[in-house]
DNA sequence: TGTTCCGGTGTG
DNA sequence: CACACCGGAACA
């Protein structure tokens, strides 16, 4: 039992992150955007991924949230990256209501989930999607002769397709049913079982076993979907270089937040990290490294996930903080996005 | 191959 | 609804 428990993490798993990641928080906490005149929507655009009001230069109340981070990304412009850290909360707020042109997002759930989020808001530093898509421009000057423009103008693709997939499809099954959109899921094959299982069919072990398979098949099946319709999924900016493990198996308590780059950049302009064709996206967060969790070197041994071996779960003790927040995405925002469309309606020809 | 994130499911 | 658990899959 404790064979697998073994703390040799400590060692890597449970690396510090403060040096590697933390000069780095310090260091962009103090910087200050000022205004930018080319990029001003992209530091709001962090916090809230929607303010078009970002234009409002009136705002020197947003312009504290914003924080820059040079490291990896490139020099070009220092607004690119804005690191939502906790402070970006406040930020929201004062930006709303100054800004009162375009209260997009709520800033209630960032002041919440910061912690969280702010790796989300990261691995989907869109943020550079975002601008664009948030068609900010649109909702200012409504440019009813090429809409398509309007939302394009985004680097990649790609990207867009997922936030916006991600969205829907998050909404969809997750939490808010509201609209039917999305079709990719609704095998019917998945909603029948259910129902029958429940009903039913107890007794004989054979139906039993059936059931399990069954049960199986079905998560199979769904995973492929979500696979399928995920494909290209988040573009999360992890950075996976940067962690030294030398444990093999145990990951590194490397917070994503700590070195992260943009994958579009790494996609256009370099290739140098890693191979071209290999993309790195991740699937999975990392650990954040600073949490107490993270900090724990050995497993306790008493919990579930350390006395069953055959659990694919972390020690109970050691489990990361951040990870144990629901993953933020763009779908968080969705419904209010679409608030804000239909408020706004006006202004959207394309609805 | 081991670790463990993560989504789905079961249960109270 | 929240929590516990299972097990697939990502990552090292
Ligand atoms: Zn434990
Ligand atoms: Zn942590």
């Amino acid at each position: 039992m404790m064979s697998r428990a073994t703390p040799e993490t400590p060692s890597n798993a449970t690396d510090e992150p403060s040096e590697s990641g933390l000069p780095a928080f310090t260091t962009f906490q103090a910087t200050e955007l000022e205004t930018k005149p080319s990029l001003p929507a992209q530091v709001t655009a962090v916090p809230v991924p929607i303010s078009p009001s970002s234009a409002s230069p009136s705002g020197g109340s947003l312009t504290q949230l914003t924080q820059l981070t040079p490291s990896p990304l490139t020099p070009l412009q220092p607004a690119l990256t804005a690191l939502p850290n906790s402070n970006f909360h406040t930020l929201a707020a004062v930006n709303v209501q100054t800004t009162r042109g375009y209260p997009i997002v709520p800033a209630p759930i960032q002041a919440r989930d910061i912690p969280g989020m702010q790796q989300q808001y990261i691995d989907e530093r869109h943020i550079q999607l975002y601008q664009p898509i948030t068609t900010t421009a649109t909702f200012h000057h409504p440019q009813p002769p090429q809409p398509h423009q309007g939302i394009v103008t985004v680097l990649k693709n790609e990207h867009i397709n997922f936030d916006l997939k991600n969205g829907i499809h998050h909404t969809s099954f997750q939490s808010s049913p509201m609209m039917n959109n999305s079709s990719f899921m609704d095998t019917p094959s998945m909603t029948t079982p259910k129902v029958s299982n429940k009903n039913g069919i107890n007794g004989t072990p054979s139906s039993q076993v059936t059931k399990e398979t069954r049960k199986k098949e079905r998560r199979k099946i769904r995973a492929s979907s979500l696979e399928s319709s995920t494909e290209s999924d988040t573009s999360s900016a992890m950075d996976i270089d940067g962690n030294s493990s030398g444990n093999p198996g145990q990951v590194a308590a490397v917070s994503s937040t700590d070195n992260f780059k943009s994958p579009m950049h790494s996609s256009m302009d370099n290739g140098d990290q890693t191979s071209t064709g290999e993309k790195q996206k991740q699937k999975k967060r990392k650990r954040c490294g600073e949490c107490i969790g993270c900090q724990k070197k050995d497993n306790c041994g008493e919990c579930a996930p350390c006395r069953n071996d055959k659990s694919h779960q972390i020690c109970k003790q050691r489990r990361c903080e951040k990870l144990t927040e629901k993953k933020v995405s763009f779908s968080f925002y969705f419904p209010f996005i679409m608030k804000m469309l239909i408020l706004n309606g006006e202004r959207f020809s394309f609805f």
